[in-house]
DNA sequence: CCAACAGTAAACAGCC
DNA sequence: CGGCTGTTTACTGTTG
C-alpha cells in the first residue's frame, strides 16, 4: 500500500524522494522496500511524535506530535509513543533514550552520505555502518531492559511489543550484509544513502507480522470455553437483577476505574455520564485501551512463565519416587489406582487421559494452573484451602483457564469445597444439581477427586449441610441442591488480594519499609503472586516482585519467597 | 490470644 | 442388610 499509494505515501515521497520509484524493480529490492518503507514510516512517526527531529535535520525538537491512532493502531505489536509517554518513567529517561536513538540516526545518516562512493569505500561504509547499528542496537537493548524493569515489555521476541524490538532484530548481521549486498549491488552509493531510511529497518516488516501472528490470538482477551469472561463477575441469580444495572467494571467505590482517571462519580448515571464524555471512542481512549493491554499482555506473558515452571516443578516432585516415565505422562495417581465403577465414569479406568505437556503442544497458559499453593502438592494431611477465596482469580476464570489442567494432574485445586460446589451448581443448566451430579461433576473435573472418595464425598455432604448458601429443594426427581447466592456472598470473606496488610508485610518484609513511609505507593497483588508497585497517581507498575509460599516453620508461619522481578 | 473459617472424621437417622 | 443421602458434632489447623 505505500508503495503504490496511501495516507503515508506524500510524507515518505518527500522525505526519500523520487528515486525510490525507479529503484524497486527486482522482486527482492521490491520486497525489502516495502519492509522498509513500512518500517520507516513507524519511525518516522515514531520520531515524530516524540518531538524528535527528521534525520535530516540537526535539531532535536521537544514539543510532542500527536501520533494519529490510525498508525498507532495498525501494528498491534508497537507501543506508540504516546504509549511511551503515558507508561516510562521518569519520563526524562524514555526522553534520553529516544533522543539517543534519534542522534543514532543521524550519525548512520551522516556517515553513509558523507562517505565517499568509490569502491574502496565501500568497505569501510559497511564496517562503519554495521558499527553505528551495533551501537544503535546497544541502545535499544538498554531502553528494552529498562522497559522490561518495569514489567512492562518481554524478553522473548515475537512477544514484546515495541518497534524497537523488531528494529533490534531488523538488525541481525546476516540480514544487514545481505541487505547491503543487494542494495550496493543494483543501486549506485549515492542512491544508497538516499535510501538510508529504508536499510536501517529492512526486515521489520517480517519481524512484526511474526509477531502479530504468534501473539495477537492472546494479547486482547481470553475467551473462555463456556462463553464466560474472566473480567465480568460470576452468574448470579435473578434475585440480584438489580446489580447487574447498577454495576461496571469501570465503576467501583465511587469513582471510575479508568486507568489514570479515578474520577468521582456519586451514582451509577453520573458515571455512565462521565464514562461517555470522557472516554468516549477517541484517539486518546483507544491509546490507553492499547496500554491496558500490554499491561495484561505482560501479565499473560508471566504467567504462563510461571505456569510452566510449576508444570516442571511438579513433573519433577511426582515423578521422582517412581520409575522414570516420559516426560509428558499425566501427573494422575488416579489411574493407577483401583477405582470403583462409579468413580470413574468421567474418566473410565485404563483409558488415557488427555496429556498434559511436552508431546501435545499446549499453550503454556494451560499446563499449569495460575495459583497452586504448595501444600496441593501433594493434597494429603490437613491442610486450609480457604486462601481459594481469597487469594485466587475467581473461581470460574481460573478453572475455565486451566480446566484441562485439573482434569488431568493429580493436583488438589486451590478452591473450597464450598466454591467448588457451588460451581458446578452453577454450571448447570438449571443451577440445581443432586447430590450424586455434584459428585461426577468433581470427578469430572478434578484428577485429585478421583481417588480418596470418601474422604471428600464427606466432606461436600458436610458443606452442603452446614453452609446455608446450599439449599436443599424436593424435587419430582428426587432432592436436588440450589444455591442462594446472597448467603454465599455474605459468608464470602474479603479477598486476600489488595489486602492492605498483606501489601504492607510484604514491602516491608522486602526492606521496603522506608520506602513504604516516605512514598505512597500504590500495590496490587495479581493471582500469580506477583506484587506490583505503582507511583502515585500511575496505575502503571514502576516495581514488580513476585513471591512463593516456601514452606511451613515455627509457629505455623509461612516463609514468602520473594524476588524481583524482570 | 481469639474468633471465624475450613477440612477431616465419624456417629447417626431415614430411605430405598 | 447394605448403600446412599443428609445432619450433626468434635476436633484440628490456618488466618486476620
Amino acid at each position: 500500500a505505500l508503495y503504490r499509494s496511501g495516507p503515508h505515501t506524500l510524507r515518505l515521497a518527500n522525505r526519500w524522494g523520487p528515486p525510490c520509484s525507479a529503484k524497486c524493480i527486482s522482486p527482492v529490492i521490491l520486497r525489502k522496500f516495502k519492509q522498509s518503507a513500512l518500517q520507516a514510516a513507524r519511525q518516522f512517526i515514531l520520531q515524530q511524535a516524540t518531538g524528535l527531529n527528521s534525520p535530516s535535520s540537526n535539531e532535536v525538537k521537544q514539543s510532542p506530535v500527536q501520533v494519529p491512532v490510525s498508525m498507532a493502531m495498525m501494528t498491534p505489536q508497537m507501543i506508540t509513543p504516546q504509549q511511551m509517554q503515558q507508561i516510562l518513567s521518569p519520563p526524562q529517561l524514555q526522553a534520553l533514550l529516544q533522543q539517543q536513538q534519534a542522534l543514532m540516526l543521524q550519525q548512520v545518516t551522516h556517515t553513509l552520505t558523507h562517505t565517499g562512493s568509490s569502491q574502496q569505500q565501500l568497505g569501510n561504509k559497511q564496517l562503519a555502518f554495521q558499527q553505528q547499528l551495533i551501537q544503535m542496537q546497544q541502545l535499544q537493548q538498554q531502553h528494552i531492559l529498562n522497559l522490561q524493569r518495569q514489567g512492562l515489555v518481554s524478553l522473548q521476541p515475537g512477544q514484546g511489543a515495541v518497534p524497537i524490538q523488531s528494529l533490534q532484530q531488523a538488525m541481525c548481521p546476516t540480514d544487514l550484509q545481505q541487505l547491503w549486498k543487494d542494495v550496493t549491488g543494483v543501486q549506485s552509493t549515492e542512491e544508497v544513502m538516499k535510501h538510508e531510511g529504508l536499510d536501517l529497518t529492512t526486515n521489520s516488516s517480517n519481524t512484526t507480522s511474526y509477531s502479530a501472528s504468534k501473539v495477537s490470538p492472546q494479547i486482547p482477551h481470553h475467551p473462555l470455553p463456556n462463553g464466560q469472561n474472566s473480567v465480568h463477575t460470576p452468574k448470579r441469580d435473578s434475585s440480584t437483577h438489580e446489580e447487574h444495572t447498577a454495576s461496571h467494571p469501570l465503576y467501583g467505590h465511587g469513582e471510575c476505574k479508568w486507568p489514570g482517571c479515578e474520577a468521582l462519580c456519586e451514582d451509577m448515571g453520573q458515571f455512565i455520564k462521565h464514562l461517555n464524555s470522557e472516554h468516549a471512542l477517541d484517539d486518546r481512549s483507544t491509546a490507553q485501551c492499547r496500554v491496558q493491554m500490554q499491561v495484561v499482555q505482560q501479565l499473560e506473558i508471566q504467567l504462563a512463565k510461571e505456569s510452566e515452571r510449576l508444570q516442571a516443578m511438579m513433573t519433577h516432585l511426582h515423578m521422582r519416587p517412581s520409575e522414570p516415565k516420559p516426560f509428558n505422562q499425566p501427573l494422575n495417581l488416579a489411574s493407577t489406582m483401583s477405582l470403583s465403577k462409579r468413580e470413574t465414569e468421567g474418566f473410565p479406568e485404563g483409558l488415557p487421559h488427555p496429556p498434559t505437556s511436552a508431546a501435545t503442544p499446549i499453550t503454556p497458559m494451560r499446563q499449569g494452573p495460575s495459583v497452586i499453593s504448595s501444600s496441593s502438592l501433594h493434597g494429603v494431611g490437613h491442610i486450609r484451602r480457604r486462601n481459594s477465596d481469597k487469594f485466587c482469580t475467581p473461581i470460574a476464570s481460573e478453572l475455565a483457564q486451566n480446566c484441562e489442567f485439573y482434569k488431568n494432574a493429580d493436583v488438589r485445586p486451590p478452591f473450597t469445597y464450598a466454591s467448588l460446589i457451588r460451581h458446578a451448581i452453577l454450571e448447570a443448566p438449571d443451577r440445581q444439581l443432586t447430590l450424586n451430579e455434584i459428585y461426577n461433576w468433581f470427578t469430572r473435573m478434578f484428577a485429585y477427586f478421583r481417588r480418596n472418595t470418601a474422604t471428600w464425598k464427606n466432606a461436600v455432604r458436610h458443606n452442603l449441610s452446614l453452609h446455608k448458601c446450599f439449599v436443599r429443594v424436593e424435587n419430582v426427581k428426587g432432592a436436588v441442591w440450589t444455591v442462594d447466592e446472597v448467603e454465599y456472598q455474605k459468608r464470602r470473606p474479603p479477598k486476600m488480594t489488595g489486602s492492605p496488610t498483606l501489601v504492607k508485610n510484604i514491602i516491608s518484609g522486602l526492606g521496603f519499609g522506608s520506602l513504604n513511609a516516605s512514598y505512597q505507593v500504590s500495590a496490587f497483588i495479581t493471582s500469580n503472586r506477583h506484587l506490583y508497585l505503582s507511583e502515585p497517581g500511575s496505575v502503571f507498575p514502576c516495581l514488580c516482585v513476585c513471591f512463593s509460599q516456601e514452606r511451613c516453620v515455627t509457629r505455623q508461619r509461612w516463609i514468602w519467597e520473594v524476588s524481583l522481578c524482570a
